[in-house]
RNA sequence: CCGGAGGUGGCAGAGCGGCCAAUCGCAGUUGACUGUAAAUCAACCGGGUUUUCCCUACGGAGGUUCGAAUCCUCCCCUCCGGA
């Protein structure tokens, strides 16, 4: 029987201290689904200390090397597999992590996805179509610095039907616009190619060996679920919501604590040590309002908290709103004190028996 | 007390007689998202059930005007400088 524990939710929801405790109860590890969390040396900003680091200091053990940390003896996978400068895509991250799942599996342990990026869980768990279709950077390069009207116009000849899919939002955002172009304008090889050494992930073992078969190869283009497919495999999602305020109060506190905690010298060593503003800009949230305090646009820290604590609660919202589409997910909210223990149930139930959705 | 600058929607900050329920930004709300996703993009954002409709609004009270957030008078308050 292949399970897969999910444990989804907005930001600072404690996904990864349930998941800690879960994990420690079920024997279990963890897979980070986090886009940021598995940057090296971006470790404050991101939150990869558990919360309850703080109050039980004394007695955590943390170890930590290239691809996972370990926090008292449990392993945390997808952390630090990438340097920050480096653009780490969806793809990379369906590869890694497909691989770490399995691995984790065939030393017989629940795996357990913590995951805060919707787009990363989905393509890992449903798989992506056009996942296949690389990056075209001269494209993009190319692209990327013409108005949206130039690119609307381009994809309209390209193929207007295409044009015609997007929705409004989407028609008037330059970076859909540069990917849609970049899929019509690519010709996607029979096989994605693999590079000297590199392992096929899972997902993409089934795709092709599914349906190579049939005679219409353009079906490479058709990313194949990663698990959905496999027979006998079970996940079971929980989410962790709680009231907009309190999630409000408890990003704000987090805020205050990781400035405690040393975020902003984070932020100081890391542009010293090379790491451009420009790209602590891309990697979005503490670290782009971060880049706005080093450059002095922002001058007291007492601005660099409110702005950053908002920032993060519309990061929260856009979360929130990929995750109400989420399928099959069991809800908890957090502020009841007994969610845990329920949690736990349901944990037990799944195993044993396995769950019915519709129940 | 004198001189100077101001008081505008949650914040910040434009507007300086009609096109103003009031630019832009932030915050807020909702949503999109098929390789940058902590990214990117969209809509809404004083109240009234939609409205080319009504109401309450630009410190307060009066006034001038067909018409004022915008002009005048007085009052209250804030900030800077001088006593």
């Amino acid at each position: 029987m292949l399970k897969l524990l999910v444990i989804l939710g907005s930001t600072s929801t404690g996904k990864t201290d349930l998941a800690l405790s879960l994990a420690k109860k079920f024997n279990g590890e963890l897979t980070s689904c986090d886009s940021r969390q598995l940057y090296k040396r971006l470790d404050i900003g991101t939150g990869k200390m558990p919360d309850q680091f703080k109050i039980l200091n004394s007695k955590f053990k943390i170890e930590k090397s290239d691809g996972w940390w370990e926090v008292n003896g449990i392993r945390i996978w997808m952390y630090d597999v990438c340097d920050a400068a480096k653009q780490y895509t969806v793809y990379d991250f369906v590869k890694d992590a497909d691989s770490v799942i399995g691995d984790i599996r065939e030393r017989g342990k629940l795996p357990i996805v913590v995951g805060g990026t919707g787009l990363y869980l989905k393509a890992l768990l449903e798989g992506l179509p056009n996942l296949a279709c690389p990056v075209d950077e001269k494209l993009r390069k190319e692209l990327e610095g013409l108005p949206v009207e130039a690119l609307q116009e381009r994809l309209q000849k390209s193929s207007f039907k295409r044009w015609e899919e997007m929705n409004s939002s989407d028609r008037q955002n330059p970076r859909r616009l540069i990917r849609a172009i970049e899929i019509l304008l690519s010709s996607l090889p029979a096989s994605p190619k693999l590079q000297r050494g590199e392992r096929r992930p899972a997902c993409q073992r089934l795709a092709l060996s599914g349906r190579q078969g049939s005679k219409k190869q353009t079906s490479v283009r058709n990313w194949i679920p990663a698990y959905a497919g496999m027979t006998g495999f079970n996940f079971l999602k929980i989410g962790l919501t709680a009231p907009r305020e309190i999630l409000y109060q408890r990003i704000d506190k987090r805020v205050v604590d990781r400035i405690d905690q040393g975020m902003i010298d984070e932020a100081k060593r890391l542009n010293d040590s090379g790491l451009s503003i420009k790209r602590m800009r891309q990697l979005g949230l503490e670290y782009g309002v971060l880049a706005d305090y080093l450059e002095g646009k922002i001058t007291s820290q007492e601005e660099l908290m409110k702005i950053m604590q908002g920032k993060i609660h519309g990061f929260a919202r856009r979360q929130i709103t990929w995750f109400k589409k989420e399928k099959d997910v069991f809800w908890f909210d957090i502020t009841d004190n007994m969610f845990i223990s329920k949690v736990e149930d349901l944990i037990v139930k799944w195993y044993d028996k396995g769950v019915n959705y519709a129940s």
